[in-house]
DNA sequence: CGCCATTATGTACGCAAGACACAATGAGCT
DNA sequence: AGCTCATTGTGTCTTGCGTACATAATGGCG
């Protein structure tokens, strides 16, 4: 099979334009249908499955790779994105690497460092699954959403850092109003609910968190119903707090 | 002057042996006598302070990479430590090295990675100043606690790498016993009540404070009592948590 | 032996979260 | 048109936690 140009390339020069060692993955995830769904890439040759990634430019901030790998697979820029861990253990499963690079006509040198050790940050990204345009990455021959519950084992060690993401998220959802970033502009309650109740694990009382949503501030009523569905008209709501950044954590 | 032969060889041969464009700092928090303090690290020739960090070996994980430059910084090992942050910045001020290495009689070559561009990941440490032996490493000359108020302005991006670690500090003081890293096995009341009050920048009810804490199920009353106060003695308490180890996290 | 700073403990109030009930609506059916 | 019924909108009561605040107990000191 020929080499695809810019895979070759890696490995003779390319590679100097990077930070070596060094990479970052995004963990992005969407709502869709009343599930959580994560965007996973699947791997030519290995028909198996990863997080998106990408190496670090040596004039690129480690922000910036991260949310060129987030525009690169999804369209999407200014979304939420950030930086939750580092992931630095001496074999993270970069062997797995070499024979999809062999397939694709590449051979790396022996013990270069893509094959080696690379350190990873990984980022935690929400997005509105329908502003979305998946596109694949030059390693991989499909992009697509999965829904978390249904993920396939992934390459490398992705499955703990999926795993730590979601830790991450469900820490965090309650105080900082990252629904705003899972959710159309205008919503339900009952969708709203309905994404608390799938990230968190648990199941709410329609009416206290209804009470706590609207205390809370960060959410208002229009005057707008929604029409169609087959019973009592839903309210539309809205996020009013930008989108995306933190809030105030109360003491004592 | 003459080159320190350890430096020497970091530009010819023993930098092979590092990852390169990678290091880790580490903020190491303490508290004596009312006060929260923070370990700092003169630089020889500079005259000016920074977090004690280190390179990475490539056999190494970024944890022991931490947890040896802790070691060797404080004698301490197994305290509570915990990566915070990656700092991934194109320029976090590696040039101000450049005269220090000349000072010391060492050329770094032009370009070299360790004065372009270094990532760095950041640990917060939490340990007992009564059981820290202070060593300073080969580029510094001073290694000593600073009261955090009084603290000097930081080399490199240290001081936004100290406010950020000040910052997951205070947001996670009241649900974590990370007050057990801080004092000594046995303590009282209000040395904890002064703790709290120090790294959150509040004063605290003592009542409350004191019912709040035995609720929360993480200390215990024991049967001591400190003598030589001039006042009522205060009973002694303890944490029952294990110490050191962080809470739920840790991957990788 | 009384003074006084400090510690130990208890009580009252307010607010937010959780448990729970009932009215309103909109589509589809007969 | 009128009934059915799943779903949404709204109100009340209780419980528990956090906060405000007051009083008793100690131990050294003059």
């Amino acid at each position: 099979m020929d080499a695809d140009p810019l895979l070759a390339q890696l490995f003779t020069g390319r590679d100097r334009e990077l930070m070596p060692h060094l990479s970052v993955d995004c963990t992005i995830f969407g709502f869709h249908e009343g599930q959580l769904k994560l965007l996973l890439l699947r791997w030519k040759h290995l028909s198996a499955w990863s997080l998106p990634g990408g190496f670090v430019r040596r004039d690129e901030p480690l922000d910036s790779a991260a949310a060129r790998v987030l525009r690169e697979r999804t369209g999407l820029d200014h979304v939420f994105l950030r930086q939750f861990h580092a992931f630095g253990g001496v074999d993270r499963g970069e062997a797995a690497l070499i024979p999809a690079f062999e397939a694709m006509g590449v051979e790396p040198p022996k013990d270069h460092w893509i094959v080696s050790r690379i350190v990873s940050v990984a980022y935690l990204a929400l997005v509105d699954v329908a502003k979305v345009e998946l596109s694949p990455d030059a390693w991989s021959d499909e992009c697509r959403w999965w829904d978390l519950n249904d993920r396939p084992t992934l390459l490398f060690d992705h499955d703990a850092i999926t795993a730590l993401a979601l830790e991450t998220l469900r820490a965090q959802l309650d105080y900082l109003p990252l629904a705003a970033n899972l959710l159309p502009q205008k919503f339900t309650m009952p969708e709203l609910q309905r994404l608390y109740e799938t990230v968190l694990g648990t199941s709410l009382d329609r009416r206290n968190f209804q009470k706590r949503m609207l205390d809370q501030g960060f959410i208002a009523r229009l005057e707008e119903r929604k029409t169609g569905g087959a019973h009592r008209s839903p309210y539309l709501y809205r996020f009013t707090r930008s989108r995306g950044r933190s809030a105030p954590i109360r003491r004592n």
